[in-house]
DNA sequence: ATGCAATTTAGGCATTTAGCTAAATACCTA
DNA sequence: TAGGTATTTAGCTAAATGCCTAAATTGCAT
């Protein structure tokens, strides 16, 4: 969860995963919206992918990545069900651990 | 929003965040919970101030740390918004969940 | 095998982070 | 006013971040 936080906290980041909402990516196409270098961008592609938000694939000499929704909802809901925030009252269960990595 | 996602890419700030959910809290009390130094704490709670989530008062000789939970969900509702995860205010309907729930 | 385009790795630099101990600064109470 | 408790600041180390340019790698097509 740690990791995902992480990855969300730079605004770079966050709208690659926007970008990818609308489908696979390569890389280059991805780092054309922003601007910093590509090795740059190559770096929060790590971080993304260490987060296990984002899942590259190797397509015909280029990185087409796309997006791992399922790993952002479970940390966001995870997280805000501890919250107590936004789901019914029967979710916010405590002492309910989802088994996960560290915390 | 990044200094949100910042704050609660720690795990002992989320915790710290969890603790407030309960009411104010000493800065001393917090620290009691965890296995740091209380200039480390008050670092965490510099962060999580600088962010918007947390607000110290001075009370006899004390600072009392309360949750700013609009903080939180402005900056999570928001960027789940974008995301597509935000679903408006008739969200938290059982049974029209496509098996999101941490069962 | 060569070359080209796309992407990542390497190395460097400045800044930030997380942790520590020790010291300074409140703030109450006697 | 002095003492004690609570909290923050100072000053340090080690490691991580974010950015760069230059070089290495990978994959496809000549």
């Amino acid at each position: 969860m740690s990791k995902v936080f992480d990855a969300l906290s730079h605004p770079i980041r966050r709208e690659v995963l926007e970008l990818l909402k609308g489908g696979g990516m390569t890389a280059g196409d991805i780092a054309d919206h922003f601007p910093v270098s590509k090795p740059t961008m190559s770096g929060h592609f790590a971080k993304l992918k260490e987060a296990g938000l984002i899942h590259g694939e190797n397509r015909r000499g280029s990185v087409v990545y796309t997006l791992n929704m399922s790993t952002l909802e479970e940390a966001l809901h995870t997280f805000m069900g501890r919250m107590g925030l936004g789901r019914a009252e029967g979710e916010a269960r405590p002492g309910t651990k989802p088994q996960g990595e560290t915390q």
